[in-house]
DNA sequence: CGTTGGGTTGATCGACCTCAATAAAAGTGG
DNA sequence: CCACTTTTATTGAGGTCGATCAACCCAACG
């Protein structure tokens, strides 16, 4: 409940004069929810955002916190996760750069969140956002396709939750990140996973002994090989083959 | 891919002249997306309005087809699903009175959809809906508030299909829809189940023949009764702490 | 009164979990 | 740069929850 911590980090890593129209030189805008704003309205943007690095393992906010800000990841990568009380934790999203935190608005943040490596985000006030959006209905269209897209993507993860096999949620998960990844970078054979077995784990629903016996099973079976975060695909066919479609 | 189905259903069920103004002594409308539409352009939502019925197991769209409506469910209830090629199958969600269905506005439908009992909804044409947006920015909004909900939603299922015993899965589904219900009516200990174990199953991940075991051990518990299309809680405190939080 | 679609219950099985031991990798401090 | 700890990943052995297969019950219905 104590947001002294990211008020800290907001003074640690972001200088106080950073440059104007820093948005119009944004690497992910096209791709993220601030395309929506038009040129023009740029410095508008720019005034409400502040840029802010966050280092691995650095928490961005927790579940039932008050919700002061929203943000847009730039570079790196975050978990967004859920805990019960005895510890059992399911991670609902990871959110890659270009993606926006915080879609739903809420007034208390309903998952945790922190970063999985070192993350530069773009942070705006929740208060900001939500009035620039009243001036600019473009922005509140762009966030409705957004939170569509996501809504779609959560429904998508209900099946590979409640109606697949280990093996094939292994295979999935590999398949949609690589897709995810594409939106940034070309679609490779390469698919990084700065994640461990225990963050994968928690998002396929199943245990981190079993996601790193599907993965080397996968190896075996010459579909895939495993090297320092991430793996190599060898077999695409096979591979969305495995996945149960 | 054929809509020709839900043309004649058009036909069939919905006689052509309606009254005019209908949306103004619809009983879902305040808890709906629609409370959106002020009083004075209400005229304007009744034009796009057609509203039609569908009966028990009659299907309202298929996943893929293409997406000529969307839907407010004024009574009776439907389920959203989709099916692998293998035949297995994943609900996605019910929606009940009061209801969106195509709050994402694809132009594919993601998800099949049928009725679970008699089911009378409000057909929108998406074209109209999308139209009537751009003129009344606060329908956008409120259709903004829906989706975010339901990936609230979803974001909370994804928990109970990934990191819930089966007996937490039960408890927690009579639990949420309790509360769904309660948006129309009080609060009560009854719960009713119109959909059969199956769908139960299928929207839990896990079978029938688990569901039913559940019931009866939450049933020799004293902690429900199974009663004809639900069940009665006899024990909320002891049903809340089986639900694992 | 047979048929059909749920629903319950039982017996068995297996996919995945749990617990435990290594192994490998990544920090950390001298 | 190398011991040393700590974290993360792999692998194995055994157990269990829930799936599977199957029988049976019951109510609805033509």
């Amino acid at each position: 409940m104590d947001l002294s911590l990211n008020e800290n980090e907001l003074v640690e890593h972001c200088p106080k004069g950073h440059p104007v129209n820093e948005c119009g030189h944004c690497k992910v805008r096209s791709v993220s929810v601030c395309s929506a704003v038009k040129a023009a309205e740029l410095t508008e943007l720019d005034k409400l955002a502040r840029h802010s690095k966050f280092e691995k393992r650095q928490n961005l906010f927790e579940e039932g916190e008050k919700s002061n800000f929203v943000y847009n990841i730039t570079s790196g990568m975050v978990r967004l996760y859920k805990n019960s009380k005895d510890g059992r934790r399911q991670i609902v999203g990871f959110a890659l750069p270009g993606d926006f935190i915080g879609l739903t608005m809420p007034e208390f943040h309903e998952f945790s969140c922190d970063a999985l490596m070192d993350t530069d985000v773009c942070e705006f006030s929740r208060k900001g956002f939500i009035e620039l959006m009243a001036s600019q209905p473009d922005l509140l269209g762009r966030l409705n396709s957004a939170v569509s897209h996501e809504l779609t993507l959560a429904r998508e993860h209900m099946v590979i939750l409640g109606r697949r096999s280990a093996e094939e949620k292994i295979c999935t998960f590999l398949l949609v990140l690589r897709r995810r990844f594409a939106r940034m970078d070309a679609l490779t054979v390469r698919v990084p996973l700065p994640m461990n077995r225990q963050d994968i784990s928690d998002f396929l629903g199943m245990t981190l002994e079993t996601v790193s016996r599907m993965l080397t099973k996968l190896e075996r079976a010459k579909v895939i090989v495993i090297i320092p975060d991430g793996v190599r695909i060898l077999d695409l066919i096979k591979l969305k083959a495995l996945s149960g479609n």
